[in-house]
DNA sequence: GAGCACTGC
């Protein structure tokens, strides 16, 4: 309301009053808009760059930070004339909050409510309306659309932002958006007029002799405009993109980051967290005012590192002390991680220990010096003995420019990498794309759901191996996903492709259907979809542990990860009559910080709950309960998890029985110390050993009896 | 005896 309060009196300078009570000079604060919009880099170059638009069908947009062209260039082909006769203008983003947050900025500098002209969508939350002609939204959530409407009729325009960061989705996506330019260049056939005939489309795709068809059907009932493309990266290399667009224009636009000096060490460091302690102090007590970020590779490191910060300040001279350290990690409480946020204390240093979580998705102001050891903590896949590990490993050149670039936001900065020049050379240019590290089981789903038969020979901007793809291949062929030909199965692989979720536990609800026990299942999946729901600091650890008993089921972790939701259900539901939604989220909290539980991991499965509730009703299943038949429920476990199934060793290990690995239960199971005969998990990753978590008991007969198609073969 | 980072009509 107040916005459109905004809007109307933009020709008036009488302050008029915002939800928040507060006055906003809007006459003011639009103008304020208007210059910074003017003061952009970007904003000298939006006539070129509209007729580079213009006239390529795909172009990328190498764009450094700063230089506005993830909230320019929309309105730039708003201006443009690209949303006529009701079209849209899609733009991806990796992230969520970078969804949201980018939406809010462009509605506000377009004086519009949030919703109408600009808005975002992303799973659980659709901030658009049929008026909505800038959308901001999750890369993911354009594939599922794609599922419903695989032209994507409604946009003329798609920007894929980010596109350097290389998620599955956005490899997917680009995958699928060079199809459907393809088809939609052909449906329009003759009636090209000189300026829309699809340049590097068609035309280019010819000569450079690549395969000019797409796995989509022509449809010769509708006609489509053709698809305007936009990549835009931040990184230095085009070309990648620029080769699979059929040699699309590339064209650079400069960023505003302060400089930052790098400087690096004579020789290796052969203890990089020593090393990083050195740098902080000497940072602390030679450099001048400004806060300090480090990245570390995870939690424990984290932790020790500030624990010996700690202690050595204490051994400096009393005026040397103000200094303050503050950790920032994906699993911490999200209260706890508000603490970056806080101004750092008048005279004190602070110094944010982070992990990779500072590299893109949280920016933290005030930041002038960077430690970078170098090093992440990547996940890579296995895909032949269907192993995730998470392994310690050097960061690539792209990163190490991301890193030394938080320094340089506000001001002129420092980054200190501790490692020598020349090991810097050494290293990639770029992360490896993430396609080609993880189980395709998902992405080959969505693929077969879109019509892509083919998906040895899919145009993958980076194909990934040839095992991964059979792998995850012959994986949704025991889930009964695919046939015999390898064509998506109907009903179940159809059912399956619909549920966003994992392909194993999509299989699962469909099982539970038939088993009856669908609620539990529902539930099941939802808290298995999460980050871990237990939340259990190292210095609380006993009292977590109590916590956790009074939910916990001796048949494994998936009754009590049950027993965790229908206790919150029950909680909500009584508060629910009483408070407002707001309080009683609220209390909620509060009584997940009671019991040891991680309020955001909570909520989460709360909102898949009840997104694929409606998901699995609109399918037509029976949401029914097994009630106290507790067998019931684990033999429908044993049914959906076979491939999962692991029997105990003598020696107390346990042999995982698809691959033959020996496998441990990880020590935040309920299952650790009981070590039941057979078991079926849902997670099995390597840290320092491969350990398996969500573990439930089974009886080893079930098997045989409820796979066949697995266990008889094996015998 | 232990948890990089994201994400899904």
């Amino acid at each position: 309301m107040a916005q459109g309060g905004l809007n109307n009196a933009s020709s008036e300078r009488r302050p008029i009053p915002n939800p928040n009570g507060k006055f906003v000079d809007s006459f003011a604060r639009r103008q304020r808009i208007a210059q910074h919009r003017k003061s952009l880099p970007i904003a000298s170059v939006e006539r070129r760059l509209m007729e580079e638009v213009r006239k390529n069908d795909t172009l990328i947009i190498v764009g450094e930070t700063g230089s506005g062209k993830t909230t320019q260039i929309p309105q730039f082909l708003f201006n443009a004339g690209f949303c006529r006769e009701g079209k849209t203008i899609g733009v991806t983003q990796p992230r969520r909050v970078a969804a949201v947050t980018v939406a809010k900025r462009v509605a506000e500098e377009c004086a519009v409510d949030l919703g109408q002209k600009v808005g975002y969508s992303i799973r659980f939350d659709d901030v658009t309306s049929g008026s909505t002609r800038i959308k901001y939204m999750t890369d993911g959530l354009l594939l599922r659309e794609a599922l419903l409407d695989p032209y994507l009729a409604r946009y003329s325009v798609i920007i894929v932002d980010e596109a350097h960061e290389r998620t599955v989705h956005t490899d997917v996506l680009l995958g699928l958006l060079k199809n459907v330019q393809i088809a939609r260049s052909k449906s329009i056939g003759c009636q090209n007029t000189e300026n829309n005939k699809p340049k590097n489309g068609m035309l280019l795709e010819k000569e450079n002799g690549i395969q000019n068809s797409s796995f989509l059907k022509h449809d010769r009932g509708r006609m489509f405009p053709p698809l305007k493309l936009i990549i835009m990266s931040a990184s230095l290399d085009a070309r990648v993109f620029s080769d699979y667009f059929g040699g699309a224009k590339a064209v650079h636009v400069q960023g505003r980051q302060f400089p930052v000096d790098i400087f690096y060490t004579h020789h290796p460091e052969p203890d990089y967290l020593d090393a990083t302690l050195i740098t902080v102090f000497q940072i602390h007590l030679e450099e001048g005012p400004g806060d300090v970020l480090v990245f570390l590779t995870g939690q424990e490191e984290i932790e020790s590192v500030e624990r010996l910060i700690k202690e050595r300040v204490q051994q400096l001279p009393e005026n040397s002390r103000k200094l303050v350290t503050v950790p920032i990690f994906s699993s911490l409480p999200s209260e706890q991680q508000m603490r970056v946020f806080a101004p750092t204390p008048a005279g004190y240093r602070k110094v944010i220990l982070a992990t990779n979580i500072a590299e893109t998705s949280v920016t933290i102001p005030g930041i002038k010096y960077v430690i970078d050891p170098g090093l992440v903590k990547a996940r890579s896949y296995d895909p032949k003995k269907g192993l995730e590990s998470l392994i310690i490993v050097p960061i690539s050149k792209a990163q190490a420019l991301q890193r030394s670039g938080r320094a340089g936001r506000e001001g002129p900065g420092k980054c200190f990498r501790l490692y020598p020049e020349s090991e810097f050379e050494k290293l990639e240019d770029s992360t490896k794309p993430e396609i080609k590290r993880c189980n395709l089981a998902n992405v080959i789903l969505q693929l077969k759901a879109l019509g892509v038969d083919d998906i040895i020979g899919f145009d993958f901007i980076e194909k990934p191996s040839r095992s991964a793809i059979i792998k995850s291949l012959e994986q949704l062929f025991l889930l009964g996903a695919l046939t015999d030909e390898c064509k998506l199965s109907d009903p179940v692989g159809r059912q399956m492709s619909r549920l966003p979720l994992d392909p194993i536990y999509s299989k699962a609800l469909i099982l539970a259907n038939e088993f009856k026990c669908l609620e539990e299942m529902l539930i099941t999946v939802s808290m298995l979809s999460v980050e871990s729901i237990f939340y259990a600091p190292r210095d609380k650890l006993d009292e977590a542990r109590a916590a956790m008993k009074c939910f916990s089921s001796p048949e494994g972790d998936h009754l009590t990860l049950i027993n965790v939701y229908r206790a919150s259900n029950e909680f909500m539901e009584k508060r629910n009559l009483s408070f407002g939604k707001e309080k009683a989220d609220k209390i909620l909290r509060k009584w997940c910080k009671e019991n040891f539980i991680n309020s955001r991991s909570l909520r989460h499965a709360r909102d898949i709950h009840s997104q694929i509730r409606r998901h699995v009703e609109q399918m037509g299943l029976h949401i029914a309960s097994c009630g106290d038949d507790v067998l019931l429920f684990r033999r429908c476990l044993a049914a959906s998890f076979f491939l999962n199934a692991a029997l105990k060793q003598p020696e107390g290990t346990y042999r995982a029985l698809a691959s033959g690995q020996a496998v441990q239960i990880h020590p935040s199971s309920l299952l650790f110390q009981t070590k039941p005969e057979c078991i079926i998990y849902n997670e099995l990753v390597q840290t320092n050993h491969k350990y398996i978590r969500n573990v439930s008991r089974i009886d080893y007969l079930w098997l045989t009896e409820l796979a066949p198609q697995f266990y008889s073969l094996q015998s």
